[in-house]
RNA sequence: GCCGAGGUAGCCUAGCCUGGCCAAGGCGGCAGAUUCGAAAUCUGCUGUCCGCAAGGACACAGGAGUUCAAAUCUCCUCCUCGGCGCCA
């Protein structure tokens, strides 16, 4: 969140963002007012229980010397009245204060590119379409040749939990593992990462701090009769595993990676653009965390991106980049880069010229101080007396369904099978095709044909 | 889940039984004095909020209550540690 002082001293900033966003300002403005009224409050309030203060002194020392005191404890009662009227009337406001504050974006940088919807999203760079698989034409899609390879099954996830998950199988569940494997190591090895596994169940506390609550409830599971949810990005466990503390500057930089699988509603999200595996209730992801002093959160930005883009340039992948406008950042992001793979099998109106289409597998965000606030995230710098928030960052490096549809779809073969991406075959015991076979074969599918 | 012990400032600790006299003391950090410079020493500062300021209010895990007055008494919640139980 932004704190109080930016919201006063700089509403015109405020307000610019809630317009690129394309928010509703008058959120802004109510909260303006009920600071004033507040504020207003909390003087008259501190005055009266300053003289209430004096008043009981006096009691303290008037009963010490053994003197009557009446007339003080009489005027004590007759301060705490009015006292309790003023601040039962702040206490309103300020819990009011609170959740508008809550509900204020963060402020894009400035540079980033204004726009209207996603179609306002710049795009920065393609890469990997320089040398291009000879592909099958047509390209089977993912949700196709998974089914015939048996390693993704729909069908019988919707018997154990309904529409919108999916088994992995044989090969299929072994090239999910190697791919996790494969960022994991590589994170840590060459970018320097520490390994963290997180709770899955999350607190609401915690949400909140990274962003996704209170505006976001309808995103994300719920546990029935708990105050938990189901981790909807590791983003949030690990952001706030260092909440309310103060780090040192030599815990910085904070370099974290999380394996987890995901939990999203997604509700409303059906049609032919999220057939498959494109948009699910569950999928795992690798996620890069990063903690940095403030000036070094824009440098640092540009980096993450370029470690989450060397998982697709090791599987050889094609992909682009793009950098969000201002209506497509999240709530808490400054400014944000996207990365999507090319899936050549679906052609869609919006994808690129050679067919296909664009999934994003990768956001990488910079928050500035925004989730630190919220989750008092703090350090301390060196030769400063003071805590100081730090900036979060955060990429996904990267999410694995898209990641496997983009393979089943660019490394398919006219024969039906897939060939492994080398970056990966050590990891699937030097295996160089997926061609598919359950053990437990069709006759146990039970369609009734 | 049961029993017990705890949670005080960036950190460590006292205060709690017996309510009031600024949450004492130490470490660390900052500033100043001293010094050619440093160490040592001394002094001040070292949380949040309101206020132009003077100043004031708040803060002892969180919340509620008792009281003229709560770190201190009562109740509830959360968390940590130890023991018992259960368990992949």
């Amino acid at each position: 969140m932004l704190d109080r002082t930016t919201i006063r001293e700089e509403t015109d900033r405020v307000r610019w963002a809630l317009e690129v966003r394309g928010d509703d300002e008058g959120l802004l403005d109510e909260l303006l007012a009920v600071d004033e009224r507040w504020r207003e409050l909390k003087g008259r309030g501190d005055s009266l229980r300053h003289e209430r203060n004096v008043v009981s002194e006096r009691i303290g020392e008037l009963k010490r010397a053994g003197k009557a005191a009446e007339d003080e404890i009489a005027r004590s009662n007759e301060l705490k009245q009015e006292l309790d009227a003023i601040e039962a009337e702040a206490d309103e406001l300020e819990a009011d204060l609170e959740s508008k504050l809550l509900e204020i974006p963060q402020i894009p940088y400035e540079g980033i590119p204004v726009g209207a919807d996603e179609a306002d999203n710049v795009e920065r760079r393609r890469e990997g379409f320089a040398e291009l698989r000879a592909l099958p034409d047509p390209v089977v899609p993912h949700y196709d040749i998974g089914e015939d390879l048996e390693i993704i099954d729909e069908a019988r996830a919707a018997k154990t939990s309904g529409s919108g998950f999916y088994f992995l199988k044989g090969d299929g569940a072994r090239l999910e593992h190697a791919l996790i494997q494969f960022m994991l190591d590589l994170h840590r090895e060459e970018h320097g990462y520490h390994d963290v596994f997180p709770p899955i169940p999350i607190s609401s506390e915690a949400m909140t701090g990274t962003g996704q609550l209170p505006k976001f409830a309808e995103d994300s599971y719920e546990l029935a009769g708990e105050d938990l949810w189901l981790c909807p990005t590791a983003e949030v466990p690990v952001t706030n595993m260092y909440r309310d503390e103060i780090l040192l500057p030599e815990d910085l930089p904070v370099k974290h990676q999380a394996y987890t699988p995901n939990f999203r509603r997604e509700a409303g999200e059906h049609g032919t653009q999220t057939r498959g595996i494109v948009r699910v209730h569950q999928f795992n992801k690798v996620e890069l965390v990063n903690f940095v002093e403030p000036e070094e959160s824009d440098e640092r930005l540009e980096a993450l991106l370029d470690e989450a883009e060397e998982i697709l340039r090791r599987l050889e992948l094609p992909y682009r980049v793009l950098e969000l406008c201002s209506s497509d950042l999240t709530f808490a992001s400054a400014k944000t880069y996207d990365i999507e793979v090319w899936a050549p099998a679906d052609d869609m109106p919006d994808g690129p010229d050679r067919g296909g289409r664009w999934l994003e597998v990768s956001s990488a965000s910079n928050f500035g101080a925004f989730q630190a606030r919220r989750a008092g995230l703090r350090y301390r710098p060196a030769h400063h007396e003071s805590a100081e928030y730090l900036h979060t960052l955060n990429a996904s490096g990267t999410a694995l369904p898209r990641i496997m549809v983009a393979i089943l779809e660019y490394y398919q073969n006219p024969d039906g099978t897939v060939t492994v991406p080398e970056a990966i075959r050590p990891y699937l015991g030097g295996q160089k095709r997926i061609e598919g076979h359950d053990p437990i074969g069709e006759t146990a599918v039970g369609e009734g044909s």
